[in-house]
Formats: C-alpha cells, sequence, structure tokens
DNA sequence: GAGCACTGC
C-alpha cells in the first residue's frame, strides 16, 4: 500500500475536492483509485459531516475492495468500512466508508433522492459506462446543484473519456494518476485477417515457439469460437517436437463456464509450462488472470444491442473500442514488461475505432430506467429534458413510453400511475412487476412471484453446453417437468415448485442437471420479491412456493392472464398457414418460437394462436424466447388500447410544441412497416383479428 | 431444430 502511485497526489487531491463540487480522477490501473480515493477524503474529515459512498459496477469488486479497505485500516468488515450489495447488507450505525453496487445506489436513492447520509460520492470505473451509472452520472449533475454546500462528487473514468465527463459537469477539473503497469509493446497485423480464427491460431503458435516463458491470453467473441480455437490449439502442440518448446496448458473461459471451470485459470501452472487462456471479454475487466506476459486481441466483441423500432434485441459480433483495446493490452503488463498482438493494423485502429464503447444506455430498452426516472418524482422532471452524459434516442424514449403505458405504470399524458410507483419499488423489468400486480388482483401471486424470479436467473440456470454433455442433456431433461403444453414460463413454473417439494434439495438440482447457484438465485430473488410485495400489500399475502390451488386452475389460466397483461407489448399471434408468428407490437415482426421452448403444437401440429413471449433475440434468426399461451379475449382489450396511443400525449403533450425544443417526438419521421412479402397494415390486421374473434363468439 | 457476450436491483 505504501507505493501506490496515488499517495503522492494526496495534497493534490485534496486541495482539489476542496475547492471543487465535482473531479474528474484519470486512475490508470494500479493506481490504487479505488482503495485509497476514499481513505484519503476519510483522512481528511470529509466523513465527519457524512459518509463515503464508492459505486463499483459489480458486486465482487464492491465486497472485495471493502474487504482491503477494512484490512488497511484495521478493523472490522462491517464496522467503519462495509459493503452493500443486492441481499447483502454489511453496514452498521458505525459506517463511515461505504462500498456499493451503482444499483444499490440508485434503489437508496429511490427512498432518499437527495442521498443526505452522503457526504462523498464516489462513481468508480464510470468509463465502463454501464446503464445504472449513466443514470447516477445524470443524478449527480442535479444533485451537485442542490447540495452544493455540503456534497462532493467524484468520478473515476477513462485517459479517452475524462475531457466528456468534464464538460458535462460544468468543466471540471481532471486529475490524473499513474497507474503501476509494466510497459506493453503493441504490434499490430499489416491486415484485418480473413479469419481471426486462424491468425489467433498462428501467433499464439509463433508466441510459444519464439517468445520466452509467460502466459498467454487471447480475445475471442463468443463460446464456439473459443472451443474451436482451443481444439485447434490442442491439436497443433500436440504435433510440435517434443522437447522443442515448453509444454502448454490450453483453457477455454467464459461466462457460461462452470465456476469450478473458471476458477481453473486462477491455479499456477506447473514449471516450464505456457498456458493459454482462451477468453471471451469476461477477461477485460471482471476476471483478472496472473501470470500474462501476451495478449491476442482479435479486435472483436459481441455485443448486446436492442432496436426500438422493433422492439428487437440481437447479438451482434462488433468492432471494440480503443478503451476496450487498452484494457485488454494493459492484461499483458500486470506482472512484467509484455506484448500485445492487436490482429489488426495500427490505421484501423486509428481512424475507425470509435475511442469509446457505445454505452449501454444507447443499446437497451429504457422502459425500466424511465420508470424509475418517473417515479423520483424529481420537481422539473421530464424526461426528455433529463440530462443524460449520452442521451438515448428520441426513439428510444419513445418506445419506452408506449411500453410503459401499455403496461398501465403512466397514463395516456405520460403521467406516472399508481400501479407505475408500485412497479418501480420492484427490482425487475417493467413487465415483470405488473405481472406480479396483476397476480396478485387474481390469486396467483405465489405462481409469478415463482416465474419472476426464474426468469430473473434463467441464464444461470442450465450449465454452459458443449458436445460432450449434450447427449446428458438431452437425456436428463426428460426428467423435468414440460409446462404441461402452456410454455416456457409454466415450465419454469413447475421446476422450482418441484423443488421447493424437495425441500431445496441441492441433490435434485445436480440430478436435473441445473446450476445450484442458480437455483439458489432463484430462491433468494423470489424471497426479496416476496418481502417487498408483502411490504406493499401491508398484509399477509399467500406468497408459499407451492400456495394454494382454486378448484379447476390446472391450466394455469389466471396466471398465464397476469402474464398477458404484464407484457402487453410482447404478444404474437401465429401466421394463418404455418406456425411462424407475428409480434403484435407497434413494428411488427415476423418470427419464429425458439426451437428449445417446450410450447406443445395442438393434435394438428398447429401452435397456439396468441402467445406472450419474454423475449424477442435475433441470433441466427429472429426468435421469441420463452413464450407462454394466452387467450384471445385477453389480448383484443390490449390490441384496442395500442390503437388509441397518441405518443405525443404520452411524452408531455405541450412542451413538444415548444419551439426549439431538442428532441421532439413528434419531428420523429414516420417509418413505414415493412416485411418481405407480408402486407402489413397495423390497423387491418387488428380489425381482421377482431373479427375473427367477434366470428368465434358467434358461433359458439 | 438452434445454440447467448457481460453485468445488476
Amino acid at each position: 500500500m505504501a507505493n501506490l502511485p496515488i499517495l503522492q497526489f494526496e495534497e493534490q487531491i485534496v486541495e482539489t475536492v476542496d475547492r471543487n463540487p465535482v473531479v474528474v480522477i484519470i486512475g490508470e490501473t494500479g493506481s490504487g483509485k479505488s482503495t485509497q480515493l476514499s481513505q484519503i477524503l476519510h483522512r481528511r474529515g470529509y466523513t465527519k459531516s457524512g459518509i463515503i459512498g464508492v459505486t463499483q459496477p459489480r458486486r465482487v469488486a464492491a465486497v472485495s475492495v471493502a474487504r482491503r479497505v477494512a484490512q488497511e485500516l484495521g478493523v472490522h468488515l462491517g464496522d467503519e468500512v462495509g459493503y452493500a450489495i443486492r441481499f447483502e447488507d454489511r453496514t452498521s450505525e458505525r459506517t463511515h466508508i461505504k462500498y456499493l453496487t451503482d444499483g444499490v445506489l440508485l434503489r437508496e436513492s429511490l427512498s432518499n433522492p437527495e442521498l443526505s447520509q452522503y457526504s462523498v460520492i464516489i462513481l468508480d470505473e464510470a468509463h465502463e459506462r454501464s446503464l445504472n451509472t449513466d443514470i447516477l452520472l445524470g443524478l449527480m449533475k442535479r444533485l451537485v446543484r442542490m447540495r452544493a454546500s455540503n456534497l462532493k462528487v467524484l468520478i473515476t473514468s477513462a485517459t479517452l473519456d475524462g475531457e466528456k465527463v468534464s464538460n458535462f459537469f460544468s468543466n471540471c477539473p481532471i486529475l490524473s494518476v499513474p497507474g503501476k503497469l509494466y510497459p506493453v509493446e503493441i504490434l499490430y497485423s499489416n491486415e484485418r485477417p480473413t479469419s481471426y480464427l486462424e491468425a489467433s491460431l498462428k501467433t499464439a503458435l509463433d508466441i510459444h515457439i519464439r517468445e520466452p516463458e509467460g502466459d498467454v491470453l487471447i480475445f475471442m467473441t463468443g463460446q464456439d469460437d473459443i472451443e474451436k480455437l482451443v481444439s485447434k490449439l490442442e491439436d497443433r502442440v500436440q504435433s510440435l517436437e517434443e522437447g522443442s518448446c515448453l509444454d502448454a496448458i490450453i483453457l477455454p473461459l467464459h461466462g457460461s463456464l462452470p465456476p469450478e471451470m473458471q476458477v481453473r485459470v486462477f491455479s499456477p501452472p506447473p514449471p516450464n509450462c505456457r498456458r493459454f487462456i482462451v477468453a471471451t471479454n469476461i477477461a477485460e475487466t471482471s476476471l483478472t488472470v496472473d501470470g500474462v506476459v501476451y495478449v491476442i486481441d482479435s479486435g472483436y466483441v459481441k455485443q448486446r444491442q436492442y432496436n426500438p423500432s422493433t422492439g428487437m434485441y440481437s447479438l451482434d459480433v462488433v468492432q471494440i473500442s480503443k478503451v476496450q483495446a487498452n484494457q485488454r493490452a494493459g492484461r499483458a503488463g500486470r506482472t512484467r514488461p509484455g506484448k500485445c498482438y492487436r490482429l489488426y493494423p495500427s490505421i484501423l485502429y486509428n481512424d475507425d475505432f470509435l475511442d469509446v464503447t457505445v454505452p449501454e444506455i444507447q443499446r437497451s430498452s429504457l422502459a425500466g430506467s424511465v420508470l424509475y426516472l418517473k417515479s423520483l418524482d424529481l420537481s422539473d422532471m421530464d424526461i426528455l429534458k433529463f440530462e443524460f452524459l449520452d442521451p438515448p434516442s428520441s426513439e428510444s424514449l419513445e418506445d419506452a413510453l408506449k411500453q410503459l403505458y401499455l403496461i398501465d405504470a403512466i397514463d395516456e399524458n405520460g403521467m406516472i400511475t399508481s400501479i407505475g410507483r408500485v412497479m418501480a419499488e420492484l427490482p425487475l423489468e417493467p413487465s415483470l412487476s405488473r405481472t406480479l400486480m396483476e397476480a396478485n388482483e387474481c390469486g396467483c401471486l405465489f405462481q409469478a412471484l415463482t416465474v419472476a424470479a426464474m426468469l430473473s436467473a434463467e441464464t444461470m440456470l442450465l450449465p454452459g453446453r458443449s458436445k460432450s454433455t449434450e447427449k446428458k442433456r438431452k437425456h436428463t431433461h426428460l426428467d423435468l417437468p414440460d409446462g404441461s403444453g402452456w410454455g416456457d414460463h409454466i415450465q419454469l413454473l413447475q421446476i422450482f415448485e418441484e423443488w421447493d417439494r424437495t425441500n431445496y434439495d441441492i441433490g435434485w438440482c445436480k440430478d436435473h442437471n441445473l446450476q445450484v447457484r442458480g437455483m439458489l438465485f432463484v430462491k433468494d430473488v423470489r424471497k426479496q420479491l416476496s418481502q417487498i410485495m408483502q411490504k406493499i400489500a401491508k398484509g399477509s399475502l399467500d406468497v408459499r412456493a407451492n400456495g394454494r390451488w382454486k378448484e379447476g386452475e390446472q391450466d394455469y389460466r389466471n396466471l398465464r392472464k397476469a402474464l398477458c397483461i404484464g407484457f402487453a407489448n410482447q404478444l404474437a399471434e401465429r401466421m394463418v398457414h404455418h406456425n411462424g408468428y407475428r409480434t403484435l407490437g407497434f413494428k411488427p415482426q415476423v418470427v419464429q418460437v425458439h426451437p428449445s421452448s417446450v410450447l406443445k403444437p395442438d393434435d394438428e401440429g398447429k401452435l397456439p394462436e396468441y402467445v406472450v413471449y419474454h423475449e424477442l433475440i435475433a441470433t441466427s434468426r429472429p426468435y421469441l424466447r420463452n413464450v407462454c399461451a394466452v387467450e384471445i379475449h385477453w389480448v383484443m382489450p390490449i390490441l384496442n388500447k395500442v390503437k388509441k396511443i397518441n405518443v405525443n400525449k404520452l411524452s408531455g403533450g405541450t412542451d413538444l410544441t415548444v419551439e426549439g425544443t431538442e428532441g421532439k417526438l413528434s419531428d420523429l419521421p414516420k417509418k413505414e412497416v415493412n416485411i418481405a412479402g407480408v402486407p402489413d397494415d397495423h390497423e387491418s390486421r387488428i380489425q381482421a383479428a377482431r373479427d375473427r374473434f367477434l366470428a368465434r363468439k358467434a358461433k359458439k
């Protein structure tokens, strides 16, 4: 700790913070900013009038940094130094320095918008630009105006982003603190390779043959490529002449790897052995592998992005930003001087790479964030005027408002409703919050809680697929409930109910090939949601996992209806002649049910006429993931509401007609929906559906 | 009949 670079800047930092409400700190890796900034300000008396809060984008970081600071100060974790993450608050009245995830700080600001308990707020790793960090940046800008006399805000960022953040905060000062990285030599390719997989392979072998010992970290885009490269590397390394170079261990590293496989990268290699770690961007920030001296950077990353005009997510391979490229290179210089092989030319890096990664706020659906901001009730709150460091597009805000209106969170004038206020309390996406509220009305809350919790953890439930476990998976899946044909939500419900009946037996999870960690997470989320719902209802609700059934409910009717109301913006109608679907959103899309779905066709091979879906994502083609059958007479009232939507009113009406107002929603070009081969007039489709509905009614 | 990067309340 004694020789951390940041400590030489203590005087300068304190002086600048004393004189300015906001300071940007450029702290390179190894500068000690995360552990030292809070201690410096603590020493200088900033904890006399309140606590110092330090946000981290990740839970593990909040915990581990808090632990280290407590150790350095010689106090017990949870006393003077503590942390708060979801499900775990280790702070007390004595806490002066509090580390917390940015999501937790946002929740705190919901019940205390002035965040009055804090004298200092440090937004650490702000350059990662998580959705939560971006909202916090906007809130901080307001807060420093309101609390100019008694609040200090520090924002740590990357070199390339510092100016921009400073401009955002009225040109506040920027302090740079050097890091403790060893020099990393950057080597560029002459051109983009046709196959970055082959180029990575070749570069890795070159290093292995020519370079002295030291581990190699290779950045790939996804699991498939990682597995391919691992097996190719294994083949080629084995065919090298024995004794001609070091032994080699090749390790994959990605998020869907079970935790016990992930931690393999933390055990040191045997002597005379070089490790090749083939990783996704998980190794960029989340996990730090020691011993890396060489980095191979493909220059690509797989990124999830949201298209507000279609309501569709897609997972695309995109070029990384300069910040990301430098972060990757830095991974080679942690223990000694290293080398970074960039599989792209320097001119591409200089002229074509974005400085900073496109922030999440410009790549996500904003329904949750907009609802959150609306619920804050800030006096001058107008979502279109909220100051974002990088404002999302008007189209994206418009999409969020329409979604919120359809699920009754805001009224036709864009004002938050009483339903919306309750929804904002729940740590869920708005559609799931709405589902819980509806379920509570129709007596199936105990089921909806389970579905919401299972969907929140869905990606953690199944172990990563791989060729070797594939057959096993298929086999064990037969043992799991099948949703009784109604769909994936029902299957998720049944899985949890069955686990509940075993009294949460860990062995049961293992027998059914479900990740124990994921199922325990579901249990935690469910408990948290139950508590919040109890608090809101101010009474005792039936929240037992295997709650009481009413007569004649074996078709999960109430639950499916609650889902239909909650996901009013995520419904789809089957095509007449085949099992494709068309979404019933504002911009209809032709889509398929994902093949992994348990939704069952009827005797004629037809899938249900209407379904609710949890996610619309384009991978190889557009898919509905997690679908559930709903009934036409639940859908009709929703379609009528869609028809009546007036975006101008939703976005605040009169405000938009003011001349010179930026981001006028009314100025947006009205885009035509055009799906190849499908005549698509929304009006007439709604009319046609209504006609069919009436015809069927008449038949009865 | 396809397969999803990474976080978080």
